[in-house]
DNA sequence: GTCTATAGGCAGATAGAC
DNA sequence: GTCTATCTGCCTATAGAC
């Protein structure tokens, strides 16, 4: 049997995507350095470079590996849960796990920097953003079907609205440091799709 | 009578803070340089200290003079509109008026950047966004007086999601360069507050 | 795979002439 | 008010030893 690996025994690209992964999220791309990870993990700027050929390249491998953990996330979420509203829960969820820690969502960082990224990064945040209205539409319409969720107009343009509220309010609540706040965004967000969605906290 | 000044005859720390505000709105406070608005200026780094002691003290202000005008655009909106729902859609349009130009909102962007951000600026992007919580609240519970909105809960956070939705709007739509997109988030969120609102389109 | 050393550039900022 | 010149420091990146 192979020994367990614990968080710190990792490969060192994993490790130095990990902490590249959480500069990025509470600083942004653009405000962190090779130096910063370097100087975290105690090796050189140049060992990065043997395992990043370079800044962008090291972007682009973040946010791939982060979109493969979220869709990871949502497979899990449509095996846990069977009800599309208990699926928006668990998604909104997803959003206020991020924040919890102080971080942005990995991808509404990169789509507030985005003019400022190289191509290869730009088309991978714009893949994560299609993929979650695109699963977030699959639920939509299950529940709109099983009469669960109520909601006017195209599934995906609710869809669009509610990745943009999430990432809207991660975004504003972070200042505040205040996950309270995030979640009474995202509780009147679901409201507002559910019927049958219990009563708001004041 | 005083000669009427064009925009670019105007004083060159106006002149100054005009594009420092673009650049930030497109690229990120971290993401912009005094070379960038020296160059664009035709004038030198130098002169720019002149104006600016650092880019801490042009980027309080830049955010002082960016909340002063939305609040003179939040009061030309009280004096033109009186219907709740009416403000609230001249509200959007505010929004949707900087995203056209490819601009983030400078707070939201500035949002973003906030733990790399000095203190003073901090503290200002946190008054602009109390701010615009507090005129909407206002205009909430006038309409929630008259009848002409209907929401569940508190003002204040019926309030906060709409910040944050729009901001949130504006982050996820500007990637695709798509103003539409964020109309169309834009006219449901409000679709949501408004019950006599027209229906939304596809 | 990791290191030392260094290149080459750009950042924000300052001194002092005009 | 604007300039030239310069400083110090950090940035990404590379060469080449071990």
């Amino acid at each position: 049997m192979a020994a367990r690996r614990t968080v710190s025994d990792r490969d060192t690209a994993s490790r130095i995507l990990d902490v590249a992964e959480r500069l990025v999220q509470i600083r942004g791309f653009n405000s962190f350095s090779y130096a910063d990870v370097a100087a975290e993990l105690k090796i050189t700027k140049a060992s990065l470079h043997y395992h990043f050929a370079g800044k962008a390249e090291l972007g682009e491998a973040l946010i791939t590996r982060y979109a493969q953990r979220f869709a990871r996330a949502l497979e899990a979420v449509d095996a846990r849960v069977g009800d599309a509203p208990g699926k928006l829960e668990a998604y909104a969820r997803l959003y206020g796990d991020v924040l919890q820690g102080q971080r942005m969502c990995l991808c509404g960082m990169l789509a507030a920097e985005y003019q400022t990224l190289p191509g290869p990064m730009r088309d991978a945040v714009l893949r994560f953003l299609d993929d979650n209205e695109s699963w977030l539409k699959g639920v939509l319409e299950s529940g709109r079907d099983e009469g669960t969720l109520e909601f006017k107009g195209s599934a995906s343009g609710a869809a669009r609205l509610i990745v943009g509220t999430l990432e809207g309010a991660m975004l504003v609540a972070r200042p505040y440091a205040d996950v309270a706040r995030f979640q009474a965004m995202a509780s009147r967000l679901l409201a507002g799709l559910d019927p049958h969605r219990s009563e708001l906290p004041a």
